[in-house]
DNA sequence: AGCACA
């Protein structure tokens, strides 16, 4: 009895979420799936809508079906903003796939038309928060891939050792949440603390100078935009 | 629960 509990969806290199937090602002949504999957390999891009039917749910668009099925094994149940996370690959192919391979005809269904027409007019209404930046168009690199720039080294010596941890260059619009959901995947994660006064830099806390070194090692250079790759030390004592 | 691409 071939029984996966999501079904029986062959591999996609998209992969479908749901049971996410419908709260959640679509633009954070993007960034922290963003921050989230990029671990597995590059994303090409992130659709979510807020339609009645759509909201609560993400596609993840990476350009390896590896990487896709490593994102639907590991962040299985992951829990993104206090709930888990159902993952599944996408049933069809992304537009910005056949886009790519050049087999990409545009559908015509008015019952969609019309659906976007209305979320349109809706994100209108509402004076939607200011920019877009964001995930998709590619370019971010994962963690392991990203190029260390922005690192130490240049003059400043290292810091010791210590069980928390400095982050610099995060984009302004990074969140305590964004971060948490970063570094709570790896052990002894504690808190993350940030300071309104001043973006673009938090502190990390573990539960030893052990584990935080581990964390930094997994998420130096990560990219949460492809602006931004992060700048992690030791905080001072 | 819910599979789209504005």
């Amino acid at each position: 009895m071939a029984s996966m509990l999501s079904g029986d969806i062959p591999p996609n290199q998209t992969i479908y979420i749901k049971n996410l937090n419908e709260k959640v602002k679509k633009e954070e949504l993007k960034r922290s799936l963003y921050a989230l999957f990029s671990q597995y390999g590059r994303i090409l891009d992130i659709v979510t809508l807020k339609t009645a039917k759509l909201r609560g749910q993400a596609w993840v668009v990476f350009s390896e079906i590896t990487a896709a099925s490593s994102a639907v094994r590991q962040m299985q149940n992951f829990p993104f903003y206090d709930k888990p996370m159902r993952i599944q690959y996408a049933k069809t192919k992304s537009d910005c796939v056949a886009k790519a391979e050049g087999t990409y005809a545009p559908r015509e269904k008015k019952k969609k038309q019309e659906e976007k027409a209305a979320e349109r007019k809706r994100r209108a209404e509402e004076g939607q928060q200011s920019s877009g930046p964001n995930a998709q168009s590619n370019g971010g690199l994962s963690a392991s891939q990203a190029s260390r720039q922005g690192k130490p080294g240049s003059q400043e010596a290292a810091a010791a050792p210590n069980n928390i941890l400095f982050i610099q260059n995060l984009p302004h619009e990074t969140t305590s949440m964004m971060l948490q959901i970063l570094f709570q995947q790896y052990p002894g994660f504690r808190e993350v603390r940030m300071i309104e006064a001043k973006p673009g830099i938090a502190f990390v806390e573990f539960g030893d100078d052990m584990q935080a070194s581990v964390a930094m090692q997994a998420l130096q250079g990560f990219k949460i935009t492809p602006q931004n790759p992060m700048a992690i030390t030791y905080a001072k004592k």
